[in-house]
DNA sequence: TTTATTAGGACCAAAAAGGTCTTAATAGAG
DNA sequence: CTCTATTAAGACCTTTTTGGTCCTAATAAA
């Protein structure tokens, strides 16, 4: 239906609310999960990948938990929509490239380049220090 | 991933075909299908859709086929996308309303809002005159 | 009446989305 | 050193969506 995965929803929820906490604490998952209201254990799968890309940092063991791994303006809704959904396309055949074979002559597809460049450059405008609710 | 689906997809490819015809000709659906390397079920699934969405006229029987119901000009990638696609929508919370229950509080729902506006009206600005190759 | 052609809907397979569960690793507290 | 709290990793599952086929009916022209 095009839209961003409820996945990436959860990321963008969970992200906010880290921006939302002191800087240097550290949040357990439960806790985030149920305040943003997504199964915890889907969150942690959604954190964990947050944490490889490194977006936030993790701690394991007691007292362990997640933080932002950069100040939260330095942290865009692209950065989190495209961790969790990979890279945003209009259509397909912008990233899979010679899955097509119509380039060459589709007037359509820079037109789908174009477009979409525009959808990522708004999406890279709004970061974490706007979103959050401090 | 985030992206339109294929079928919105050739749904653009066979408009810009109509469009790239002369403005009265009738196109058999087999030579679009062919022409934009559709299989030719699904295209027939396709436009009888748009077909019944006003997108375009058909006509049965012998010397049947698919013509656009407007001038090039007035039909939009937007037209299009979303006739197969349905509504654009950054986030499933835009369109589904209270399917949410987080919207009262929620800082990123205006920003998603916001951001699909932009792109629909990206997608409203494109139309087929532009895509023709005639 | 025959033939060419779209309409409609049932049906199906593959992929993606959304989510759970189990086990391992690890860090801190006692 | 051991116990406990907590994330890591990955297997696994279910549901929904996507992409597509096929058959039968309607219809228009020759």
């Amino acid at each position: 239906m095009f839209h961003i995965t409820r996945k990436a929803d959860y990321a963008v929820r969970g992200m906010v609310h880290l921006a939302s906490q002191p800087a240097d604490q550290i949040t357990l998952l439960a806790e985030m999960a149920m305040k943003v209201d997504v199964p915890q254990a889907l969150m942690a799968k959604i954190f964990q990948h947050l944490a490889k890309v490194g977006l936030v940092r993790s701690f394991r063991g007691a007292r362990g938990g997640f933080q932002l791994a950069k100040p939260p303006k330095g942290i865009t809704l692209l950065d989190i929509v495209e961790a969790i959904d990979g890279p945003i396309a209009m259509n397909r055949c912008i990233i899979e490239e010679g899955a097509c074979g119509r380039e060459s002559f589709c007037t359509v597809h820079p037109v789908w380049k174009k477009i979409q460049g525009k959808l990522r450059d708004e999406l890279r405008r709004v970061n974490l220090q706007d979103l959050a609710t401090r």
